[in-house]
RNA sequence: GGUCCCAUCGUCUAGCCCGGUCUAGGACAUCGCCUUUUCACGGCGGUAACUGGGGUUCGAAUCCCCAUGGGACUACCA
């Protein structure tokens, strides 16, 4: 049989970063074993879904390159179809299917009269194997007869008293005790059906074989295993992963900053760079590697390297990640996205398509994320004012530093345009032999009349993308 | 409170299942050096961890128990 794994989020929201990783780990066990990755959508909180949401999550889910077989849209006629609010009446099917069975019965029970009982135990200290008022057999016909007179149940399933084993892929055996749970409702009174029953009627029609997902489903899964028998259906594999937090060990949350996908696209953070760094929060690499696309991973990728504890999301080694695979890029890639990202009329626009691949192969090397080019271009290429910084002070002190700069001064006069990598050879020649400076005084001093600065790239890359113009006003603010 | 899960450098982790090869390896961060007559990239090196206590064993990071700490779940949310 082979594989069907599920991405099954919840439309009311963006797309979480815990959700992108649970995701991925799914897209990649589907890859390398040649299964089938389902997107499911679990729509069935009506308050809180919204059909904007799914759109967002899958535009997310195509940017992080993570594509599924099926779903909504790549419908196949016989799992369909995928959206749980669509699925309403194959959920009651099968419910009615528990009750004829008795393996589950109507429950008037109000929310209020839940909550009184549930502060009496509590009050008490006693822990309880919840059944409803209406668990007794004989009181079907009652319960149909208040159906029929307009009123509306729950659907409770009847729990039964006996421990549970799991044999988790990450988390090994798990006992469940009997008491654990109580009987628990699996349709609403407003006939809508709740998460752990959905989830195990559509894995099971939907014939999924491996269900990877966080370990906060981990206590959840003792009524889905409770339900697989009831159903007389094999459960699938679990593989419960362990959770991301925060820097306070907290579930990561809002207040951590950054957790939707979203926002590190529109901060052109690299798609691959988060899958990549992604897939290390929790899993290893056989061999220890680090920087890798998920297309390079997906024959290493299996269910056995997992870690068991959670693991602490922190952008510092994200950065990295991201520096290296941008890295990777070839100067004809990042040209083409700067051209997108810096702004209409920035002078970058106006370059030549060969100093604009000049320019980001000098840049890639100075950054971690391409937004961070534009600055740095404005700062070493295109900033005409010289900032008097202790440094740039100290430099211009050297006894022959002023000599460089009035020469220099009266050299750019000369010429528009750019100056070539001979041109500036030409002046620096001519600094050592007529002008008598060598050594740091003359680099240095070359460097500050140049550039304004004391410090930056190497003069014969940064000089020849520098617009002469540029090099004009630098010169007549340090001759001032 | 109850149930379940987890515990190796600051962080992500390797090693754990199948005890000795672990004076615990890698990566990020950090510090230092080299390279670059500057900066960055790159290269080399340093600092830095088996939560504690018992047990089993000739021998425990590795197996068992307890404690402590952290987390999840405890809904007619997902």
């Amino acid at each position: 049989m082979s594989v069907r794994v599920r991405f099954a989020p919840s439309p009311t929201g963006y797309l979480h970063i815990g959700g992108a990783r649970t995701a991925l780990y799914n897209w990649l066990y589907a890859r390398a074993v040649g299964g089938t990755f389902v997107l499911r959508i679990e729509d069935t909180d009506l308050e809180r879904s919204k059909r904007e949401y799914e759109e967002l999550q899958k535009e997310d889910l195509k940017w992080l390159g993570i594509i599924h077989d099926e779903g909504p849209d790549k419908p196949n006629p016989k799992y369909g179809p995928y959206r749980q609010s669509e699925r309403l009446d194959i959920y009651m099917k099968y419910a009615l299917d528990l009750i004829e069975k008795d393996l589950a019965y109507y429950d008037f029970t109000t929310g209020e009269e839940l909550e009184a009982i549930k502060a009496e135990n509590e009050a008490e200290g006693v822990h309880t194997h919840y059944q409803g008022k209406w668990k007794n057999p004989g009181m079907k016909t009652e319960a149909l007869a208040k159906i029929a007179a307009g009123e509306k149940p729950a659907i409770r399933f009847r729990a039964p008293m006996k421990a549970f084993a799991l044999n988790d892929k990450v988390k090994g055996e798990v006992v469940y005790p009997a008491d654990m749970v109580g009987d628990f409702v699996i349709i609403r009174s407003s006939g809508l059906p709740v998460y752990n029953y959905c989830c195990v009627v559509d894995d099971m029609l939907m014939e999924i074989t491996h269900v990877i997902r966080g370990e906060d489903h981990l206590n959840n899964t003792v009524r889905q295993l409770m339900l697989y028998e009831a159903f007389k259906y094999t459960p699938p594999v679990f593989a419960h992963v362990s959770l991301l937090i925060g820097q306070d060990r907290q579930k990561l949350s809002k207040r951590h900053g950054a957790t939707s996908v979203h926002l590190y696209k529109d901060e052109h953070y690299m798609p691959e760079a988060m899958c990549n760094y992604l897939t290390l929060l929790g899993w290893s690499h056989p061999e220890e590697k680090d920087i890798f696309t998920k297309e390079e991973i997906v024959p290493m990728f299996g269910l056995e390297r997992f870690s068991s504890h959670s693991a602490i999301y922190d952008l510092v080694k994200f950065k990295y990640v991201n520096g290296q695979h941008l890295r990777k890029l070839t100067n004809a890639e990042l040209v083409a996205q700067l051209n997108t990202i810096i702004p209409a009329g920035h002078a970058f626009h106006a370059q030549a398509t060969a100093w604009k691949e000049q320019c980001v192969e000098l840049l890639k090397q100075k950054v971690d994320f391409i937004t961070e080019m534009q600055p740095m271009m404005d700062d070493m290429i295109f900033d005409e004012n010289v900032e008097m910084t202790d440094e740039l002070k100290d430099i211009l002190s050297w006894e022959t530093t002023p000599k460089i700069v009035s020469y220099i001064a009266a050299e750019v006069a000369k010429i528009e345009g750019f100056a070539s990598e001979a041109q500036l050879n030409v002046w620096s020649e001519h600094a050592k032999k007529e002008l008598g400076i060598k050594g740091k005084p003359l680099f240095m001093g070359l460097r500050a009349a140049l550039t304004g600065k004391g410090h930056g790239p190497d003069l014969k890359f940064l000089i020849p993308l520098t617009p002469v113009s540029v090099l004009k006003k630098r010169a007549a603010k340090l001759g001032a």
